[in-house]
DNA sequence: GGTTCTAGAACC
DNA sequence: GGTTCTAGAACC
């Protein structure tokens, strides 16, 4: 892929560390890889790279880690590490695309679209509302975790089926009641009061 | 901690690499790197060290992470990554004991102690029977994953609070129908049949 | 069992 | 949000 026409100005305009981010910038990370990138671009002709964009500019590669380490990270970050480079890379959603080089490749990470690294995020804050524990229990819900709720469930169905009944049952007695009672009120009515008929309620 | 007194002789019975293993050895990964720290401390006379014992010799330091990965280790394993090596000693339960330096420490890895090696194991095969997933889900179980069941159990207490209402209820009307029977009953056989009372059932 | 890539979690 | 230490998981 061309690099926009704009590509050479952008690096003049790029943002500088220490700078005060006025606008909404990209985080400092992708900002300061960006920045090894552009900058590494003028060394690699006098010397060996040791890091330097992918021939395809969709991604970079560190050609010499233990020099990277040790040289180009602690002036951008604060720290020689290269595993810390590379948790962060993981974090912002970079993949390793090479098995024998240190090569990483991310969408919006591309030679000459440095507007582009605003839309990379952090994957930590993705599925805030169905984290990772969650998603493993949910794998295993039918197993261990749901187990007891089933139990639960099953319990509840049984006891809504009991109440249903119950409820049933106690229509056809309020039913039958009403029915008695006008029977023994008829019954009454017609042979007047009797001494013998007991209390009722 | 002074190293046994058989120690000197120790070194020179180590396992060799591509010794083939005729008694229960330690896993290859233990003895590599005891192996890189024995046969290191002659060259750490002649120039500047990069992976020793520390001086306590209770576990070692990699003084010099990059001269290491790239010297050191595709020595002994098939491979030049130092993130790798890290990989393996966490496999097997070392710490890292020092922040500022790659020291690493394991109560089994000591200097001289090389018969201590086979008492070191991987960790993985640990928690088989609980792993991770549960852990993380057993922390969380009253927030989210109980909140199920705290609702299902919540709502059958109120149905079996409803069942007995009900059953009590029941009990009342039952009661009260003998009682309108006999009653009836009464009224009846008092004065024969009459045709106006109609059927109950 | 070893190597690689990525992620979790604690701490800063 | 960054840095560190460790672990999970897939692949070899």
């Amino acid at each position: 892929m061309a690099p926009p026409t704009g590509a050479l100005l952008e690096r003049g305009t790029s943002l500088k560390i220490g700078q005060s981010p006025r606008t909404k910038c990209p985080p400092p990370f992708l900002s300061k890889t960006y920045d090894i990138l552009e900058e590494e671009e003028e060394a690699i002709a006098n010397g060996q790279r040791i890091v330097s964009w992918n021939y395809e500019g969709n991604g970079f590669v560190v050609w010499n880690p233990a020099e990277f380490s040790e040289v180009m990270l602690p002036r951008y970050f604060k720290h020689n590490n290269f595993s810390s480079f590379v948790r962060q890379l993981n974090t912002y959603g970079f993949k390793k695309t090479a098995s024998k080089r240190w090569e990483f490749q991310h969408d919006k990470f591309r030679r000459g679209y440095r507007h582009l690294l605003h839309e990379i995020t952090r994957k930590k804050c993705e599925p805030s509302a169905f984290p990772a524990y969650l998603k493993a229990s949910e794998e295993h819900k039918s197993t261990t975790l749901e187990g007891n709720a089933r139990v639960l469930m099953e319990e509840n169905k049984n006891l809504r089926r009991e109440r249903l009944e119950l409820q049933m049952q106690l229509a056809h007695f309020k039913t039958l009641e009403i029915k008695l009672l006008e029977c023994l009120s008829q019954c009454i009515s017609s042979h007047g009061h009797q001494r013998k008929i007991p209390r009722l309620c």
